[in-house]
DNA sequence: CATCTT
DNA sequence: AAGATG
């Protein structure tokens, strides 16, 4: 199909070779052209009527911050930095004849709805930087210590790496043996958001897709470096993934330096000397790289990082479960079960983790969140009028795609929780008998008595007998964790505004699908396109608290412990009960005040991601 | 104590 | 950061 004939395309930036080939040749093959240097432009005369409508700008997306449900791209970014003279020629055609940009996982969102959108969901607004630019970085004092820091930390944390998984020969190979596995996961990783950054295996498969790049991108980085820069590429995207964003930026400095070089390097020297934010430590690996082609433990440490990532990307299992397994060459889930049955039994909200293992990774359009929100509402109201509920969390944030839906109930005027409570968990076992919800997350005696059921079969599925000590909350609690799933008889479907999904789904590894739900949807029709389970969090706040509770929900969690941050150095307290003082309240009831009493302006929820004072 | 929530 | 849950 030829969805995209008489489009062309523009890439941004140029060096992230293996993720953006992979676009490339989606356009290529689906009709388009790619626009590869400025004469292809010029050469092609624009539309009389259109102007350069027919052209169009993507943009990796990994250099897009959401703003206000918008993308932006800032003007001194990284992105700049990533390209090359020519496309640095094409940026500019494109800010002088202002072509549309977009984020470029659209493309096979488009291939998916085989047809081009353009809309406020995926279009690209260029501003003025208002953080860091990375020229303040490198020339600063401050900046040079910290990357000195960072090659001694990263050279002990990639040798550890080595040493606990070199132990014996054997570990090596089977870590060899099961890079198939590993790279399923790696390769279907998103390109949108830090946690999901696809991590490109270093073997034959990345050097064959080489062969296949058009001559013309051949042609950019010639200068002998390719595998130091591929590699410093690579160090730096582990420490992105770990969330050291200084350790993750020295790398891409380096990386950077090392294009611009417009010789081949011959010694780790030469490098150190010659070449701007190149260290001891990175010159030493550049030593070895030099020497025998390949850094000990990169690969390794690549793959481990990847199996922590699918093992902690299910709900129950965290980083030390993660750790574990990793540590114990488990590779999937249906092996970490095998080995370890009871955790499995004991902590059974883990199946359901698996079973929406995939579902709970994908993000959810603000437009899915209002249809929640309208089935919930509708069946409150018919329960107790008085009950109010309001979406908080990242859709009160205003993001277009939030990770889940966080809703908090009060009522006027009532402190008291339990009262609450009861309601809500009638309100759940309604929904769950209409079908809405799916599965519960933790148990309460009446929660037990229409879920246990499911748990059961669950647990059957698994191939494991049954904890006759479930343990059950007798207590109300202030909270509830859901699984919830819209019905496609909902009258208003509309799949074309359904999902702008700028992600490569987090897939389970073919040996862990079978306790997936989304195994049995698709066996049962591949036309009718089913809505993915929702993580949905049920919380309930006192009256007299719907200030620090807001405030809490809204986030963002990194917000919250900034606000928290500053309150402690304030000699106060602050929770989602309130704002404390030698644990007398200062004020709970009012959001501004909160704000007030902090001596802190009052940040609008959209602003509220993270704090920069 | 690990995991979850913001 | 702080709290709830199992």
């Amino acid at each position: 199909m030829a969805i995209f004939k008489g489009r062309s395309f523009i890439l941004f930036p140029n060096n992230e070779v293996s993720s953006i080939n992979i676009f490339e040749n989606l356009i290529k093959n689906n009709g388009g052209k790619i626009i590869e240097y400025e004469h292809d432009i010029t050469n092609a005369s624009p539309d009389i009527n259109y102007g350069y409508s027919h052209i169009i700008g993507l943009v990796n997306d990994s250099y897009l911050t959401l703003n206000n449900n918008k993308y932006e791209i800032y003007e001194n970014n990284l992105l700049l930095n990533e390209m090359d003279l020519n496309k640095r020629k094409l940026w500019e055609f494109v800010k002088k004849n202002n072509i549309t940009l977009v984020n470029i996982s659209s493309v096979s969102f488009w291939l998916k709805v085989k047809k081009i959108l353009i809309n406020q969901d995926n279009i690209i607004t260029i501003t003025k930087d208002p953080g860091l630019h990375l020229e303040e970085i490198s020339t600063s004092d401050s900046c040079n210590q910290s990357t000195s820091e960072c090659e001694t930390d990263i050279g002990d944390i990639i040798n550890e790496l080595v040493k606990c998984n070199s132990g014996s020969s054997k570990n090596l190979n089977s870590n060899l043996n099961n890079a198939d596995n590993v790279g399923e996961v790696s390769s279907s990783g998103t390109l949108h958001g830090l946690k999901n950054e696809v991590i490109p295996q270093y073997n034959n498969e990345i050097e064959e897709d080489n062969k296949s790049i058009s001559a013309s991108s051949l042609a950019r980085n010639t200068n002998g470096n390719e595998l130091l820069i591929k590699t410093l590429d690579k160090l730096s995207k582990i420490h992105t993934i770990r969330g050291d964003e200084f350790r993750s930026r020295g790398y891409k400095l380096a990386k950077i330096s090392v294009s611009k070089y417009p010789h081949k390097i011959k010694s780790a020297k030469e490098a150190q000397e010659k070449i701007p934010h190149i260290g001891a430590s990175i010159a030493k690996k550049i030593e070895t790289l030099l020497k025998t082609g390949k850094l000990p433990g990169l690969e390794i440490a690549s793959k481990l990082e990847s199996r922590k990532e699918y093992f902690s990307s299910c709900y129950g299992i965290g980083p030390v479960t993660a750790e574990n397994w990793d540590s114990l060459q488990i590779n999937s889930l249906n092996e970490a079960l095998k080995r370890f049955p009871k955790i499995f039994q004991h902590d059974w909200s883990i199946l359901f983790g698996w079973k929406y293992y995939e579902d709970w990774n994908k993000k959810i359009p603000r437009s899915e969140c209002v249809k929640h929100m309208q089935i919930i509402k509708e069946e409150l109201k018919l329960l107790d009028d008085s009950i109010e509920c309001e979406i908080q969390g990242s859709f009160r944030r205003n993001r277009a795609l939030c990770g889940d839906i966080d809703i908090l109930f009060y009522k006027k005027e009532c402190d008291d929780i339990s009262d609450l409570y009861v309601v809500l968990e009638m309100l759940a076992i309604k929904l769950y008998k209409k079908k809405y919800i799916k599965c519960f997350l933790q148990l309460s005696k009446n929660i037990n008595l229409v879920f246990d059921n499911e748990i059961q079969t669950t647990l059957q599925k698994a191939g494991i007998s049954n904890n006759e000590f479930r343990s059950i909350s007798l207590t109300n609690r202030p909270k509830l964790f859901l699984g919830a799933k819209l019905s496609t008889t909902i009258p208003e479907f509309d799949t074309s505004l359904y999902t702008i999904n700028p992600e490569i789904d987090v897939k389970l590894h073919s040996e862990d699908k079978y306790m997936s739900s989304s195994v049995q949807a698709n066996s049962v029709s591949h036309a009718l396109e089913e809505y993915p389970c929702r993580r949905i969090d049920f919380f309930i706040c006192k009256w007299s608290e719907i200030g620090a509770s807001k405030l809490h929900y809204t986030g963002s969690g990194e917000f919250n412990r900034e606000v928290r941050k500053i309150a402690i150095s304030k000699g106060m307290k602050l929770t989602q009960h309130g704002l404390y003082q030698n644990d007398i309240l200062l004020e709970s009831f009012n959001e501004k005040r909160i704000f007030d009493l902090l001596d802190i302006p009052f940040i609008e929820p959209p602003d509220r991601q993270e704090l920069k004072f």
